[in-house]
DNA sequence: TATTGTTATACTCTATAACTATA
DNA sequence: TATAGTTATAGAGTATAACAATA
């Protein structure tokens, strides 16, 4: 049973460093983008236009950090703020072309990290991987309120 | 191609709402352990005695707070303090029997939150996924725990 | 001179509360 | 009354710098 080696294996992705450092290697480069804000940004690649509290919801933040992260990103130019036409309260988030522009960017980078990461194991390994976790997560993480969407 | 899934599944992984949650379910219940002291504990207790230094070497923090951590848990009554013997500069941490309880507690609650969220999954692809998740750890984290440590 | 442990300081991140506008 | 966005404030986490003691 490697119940406790895939323990170890988890408890170590999570270590606040591994985690800063996996989300340094992905943003270095991109202006406006770092580990914090990250996560804003890739939601809203995901999402599409939306506004700051169901962004904040989808990727598990408060709505007044989300309100902050993206103020700081539409400072970058990366995110455009709008009203929605049909509730005046609302403002929808959208992004920019330079904001489509660096989350291709770090998408882009993330697949190269994960390739080679994954390239001395077989296709049918990266499958079943792929398969269980999924599983672990839906098992693991608490669905966000939204729901519809969460890869 | 499932790489794109597993880097949305990983991202989600490393989501920092989720990160805590998960640190929060283990951590429930066991006292003077929390989600900041919680890597300090288990990497003393994967690591044995050890100094202020390489702890905060093999968890990836700074000295500084690991530091900070051990008094919190030595407060707590989880961790004691004693002389090096050999370097009158060091100070060497050990888990005190409550602290090894501690740990004992939260591995076992790692373990069962495991064993449910891997039971829909077939043995044959939980030890895949293992040896997987295992490559992919060597590949994306910097220095993995258990590896050699500099002074 | 370098290293260990520690403390002091400042900075960043995050949540709670409060305010405004609209439903 | 409730909800969306935002701002203000406070609390916690973390890193940088600095200190004394020892190597």
């Amino acid at each position: 049973m490697p119940a406790e080696q895939i323990a170890a294996d988890l408890g170590a992705l999570l270590l606040r460093g591994n985690r800063a450092h996996l989300y340094d290697r992905l943003t270095e480069g991109v202006v406006g983008v770092d580990s914090t804000t990250y996560p804003v940004l890739s939601g809203l690649a995901r999402a599409g236009p939306a506004t700051a509290s169901r962004l904040a919801d989808l990727i598990g933040l408060d709505r007044t950090v989300a309100t902050r992260y993206a103020t700081r990103l539409e400072q970058a130019g990366l995110v455009t703020r709008a009203a929605d036409a049909d509730d005046a309260r609302a403002t929808r988030l959208s992004l920019t072309p330079e904001g489509r522009q660096a989350v291709q960017t770090m998408r882009t980078a993330l697949e190269s990290i994960l390739a080679e990461a994954l390239s001395t194991s077989e296709p049918e390994e990266i499958e079943t991987f792929a398969r269980v976790l999924q599983r672990l997560l839906d098992a693991l993480v608490p669905a966000p309120p939204g729901a519809p969407l969460r890869r």
